[in-house]
DNA sequence: AATATTTATGAGATGTTTCTCATTTATGAG
DNA sequence: CTCATAAATGAGAAACATCTCATAAATATT
């Protein structure tokens, strides 16, 4: 319910002046309409009715929809990038690491189903934002081939690959069931040239270890 | 090219009366200008132009944008499917009919771009035009699991990952370099649980005996 | 060739969304 | 508390889309 999910950029500006805090209204009204109206489909008065403003309102913080919606995907990135890195600090085994952020994303999805769908319209909309996710899994692959792990090479397609098994997670079953959790994170491992008998009992010593703690 | 390209339709159409003709060049437009500026964005004038008739003419023949694009996505599913069928005739190896199934819709891809953007947001929108298509898969993964290829339950979740893997394909490459192609195909083989030294073996295999004669 | 039927046309009525701006209201510094 | 500044407001102008329908043009029938 959008009532009751996390409000980031409220938490974040509570506190500071009064255009801090109405431009993080418009952002997380903003994350709320695209992601049950669909971008294409929201107005901007959608948006400024669910913040409670005046339409014209809108025009004193953006040029348009596209400028709002490029603010709002590059503040979901930085936070959900940033709580899968605290995660993964010091883990040092890269299957170990691709399945642990490969789950984490999906969690983060169960938890705001929201900010999934807006994120990912988003890094494929903006960029910049897209160049600067991949660079978290180009390492982690980079360490699982050095490792004698993975049997792939480093290309735009694989990792478009990954992140398109994910989105069809997402689209899938947004209620990101424990199934699809461990079948997403088996798939991706065998994309990445792991044999099916070691990607499922790398999935289950990662869900053991990190995340039924 | 849209001037250069294969129209579908307006060929189903000729020798037959007009308003047979005049419904396939709007649907052959609409493929052209739904592949361009995508289903959300194109307007009803967008189509009566690229078809050279009066907006009002459109209301002749369909209520709105979705009813056309309906039709669309079926005449082009009903157009691929049966080209890759065809090709198919008495193959009984499970991983064969994948990888073939598979390269044969890129192809296709490659040759007609515009088809597969809006058979695919077709696919989307349209849930019986989904289910048609997932058929065709079913049977073949079916086949491959009992001759003891595959590693995997059918599930939705399989099935629209092995979808997504080749979307994730048109996306980052409309071109459908031959790279492309290949990768495409060994990771969906890898996704159904075959090795990557057997996927490559499959694949160069396939592309010989199949594709390059 | 004349006539009946079908199809195409595009001006404009209707509805919707964007965007501006003069005015009102709120904020916070002194 | 006062006042200068910042922010919010919403009515309406402008731009854009949909959809209708009386009329014109094309096609088919006799």
């Amino acid at each position: 319910m959008a009532a009751t999910a996390h409000q980031l950029f409220r938490e974040q500006s509570t506190g500071k002046k009064k255009r801090e805090r109405t431009r993080s209204a418009l952002l997380d009204s903003a994350i709320s309409v695209f992601a049950n109206k669909g971008y294409e489909a929201t107005r901007i008065i959608d948006i400024t009715n669910h913040a409670n403003l005046a339409n014209g309102t809108f025009y004193n913080y953006y040029q348009d929809k596209d400028e709002l919606l490029r603010d709002v995907a590059t503040g979901l990135a930085v936070e959900i990038t940033g709580r899968i890195n605290d995660e993964m600090e010091g883990l040092t085994h890269g299957p170990t690491r691709v399945v642990l952020a490969t789950a984490r994303l999906l969690q983060i999805a169960r938890q705001e189903p929201e900010w999934i769908n807006v994120f990912l319209e988003g890094v494929f909309i903006v960029p910049e934002l897209q160049s600067a996710t991949v660079q978290y899994l180009r390492q982690d692959l980079e360490m699982g081939i050095e490792q004698g792990h993975f049997t792939i090479t480093i290309n735009l397609l694989l990792v478009n690959q990954i992140l398109s098994l994910i989105r069809a997670a997402l689209l899938l079953d947004p209620q990101m069931s424990d199934d699809t959790l461990t079948q997403t994170c088996e798939a991706v491992l065998r994309l990445l040239g792991v044999t099916p008998a070691k990607a499922t009992k790398q999935v289950t010593n990662v869900f053991q270890r990190h995340l039924e703690s």
